[in-house]
DNA sequence: TATTGTTATACTCTATAACTATA
DNA sequence: TATAGTTATAGAGTATAACAATA
């Protein structure tokens, strides 16, 4: 059985602190990325991603692992940044089957545009009221709890469907 | 001038866990919700507002403030909760511009149904790891950090377009 | 005139399923 | 058969602008 009593005040005042300071942080990088070059959030996250690569380039696959996206969400974020000539897409030599994505110049260019923007808003809106220790205090804490939502198992060991039984109310089949 | 050198590693780290925990605690907790409920996340967010609220009312624009939605994006959820049976929308008495949200019994139902695998999954994931004292430390650097979002004044005063300049390269009139 | 809310419209993001091609 | 990726399709969410009604 898994406990579900109430969350007692101050965990819940804990959660809901870290939810506020989540979205608004979220918001307002979404909004300078957006500002300053024209880039969504997930475009951001793929550039920076090819960015630290080494050649800057990367297997579609491995993107989609560190980026927690569908595959054909994936190809679509990849069209849009190819389109916007921000990445190439080739074939890998080795293994025609995969998709060698490469971070361009203007790719670069767009990235090294945005980023002051960037840490001018996270410094002032995140870093302003933080000490060393709290830096430290937070870096710890969620680094254990990061930890433990890779290690906790998922909420149901598989989709269980009983044989036959017909999908249950409430339930749709669009999931993320 | 603001500052825009690079941030230290160690403000950078501490920066990425919180993008890390609160991206995956929002992605398990929208899965809990579908499934238990069938409700997505910002119906979650607008049934619980409502349910805190005496008697389970709310004017459309008191919603709006606290959940920073646009008009138009609460419009849309209202009609959805509506659509649902879980809130009625009712012009107000006193003043007839305004518009009641109130919360069903439906929807108080679903909201029950709901909460305990909510807080489950916010025990498991988020929780489990966490001693009092790391509540506390949370809670109270979150706590400034937030404070300081909600007084710091926006990026651009204004959009600030140059009397009949064109918009700048890589904008797009699709914000938020 | 200012405020409240809705509507029309457009666009981004994401997922599922079906499909192609290579290993 | 399994893996890599794309395409077609569908739907949720959100915003901007124009609009109606009330204060």
């Amino acid at each position: 059985m898994t406990d579900t009593t109430p969350l007692d005040p101050r965990q819940l005042t804990a959660y809901l602190a870290l939810k506020d300071v989540a979205a608004l942080l979220e918001h307002a990088v979404e909004q300078q990325l957006k500002e300053d070059g024209g880039l969504t959030t997930p475009q951001f996250q793929i550039l920076a991603t090819l960015a630290d690569a080494p050649d800057g380039r990367r297997r579609m696959t491995d993107l989609a692992d560190g980026l927690v996206y569908s595959r054909s969400g994936l190809t679509y974020q990849a069209a849009q940044l190819e389109k916007a000539k921000l990445v190439t897409r080739a074939s890998a030599e080795d293994d025609e089957r995969s998709v060698i994505v490469t971070l361009t110049d203007a790719g670069r260019a767009v990235l090294f545009k945005v980023m002051p923007g960037h840490i001018e808003v996270v410094r002032r809106l995140f870093l302003t009221p933080l000490g060393d220790a709290d830096i430290a205090a937070i870096t710890d804490i969620l680094g254990r709890v990061r930890a433990q939502m890779r290690s906790a198992p998922p909420r149901s060991a598989k989709p269980r469907r009983t044989t036959g039984s017909p999908p249950q109310r409430g339930e749709r089949n669009n999931g993320r």
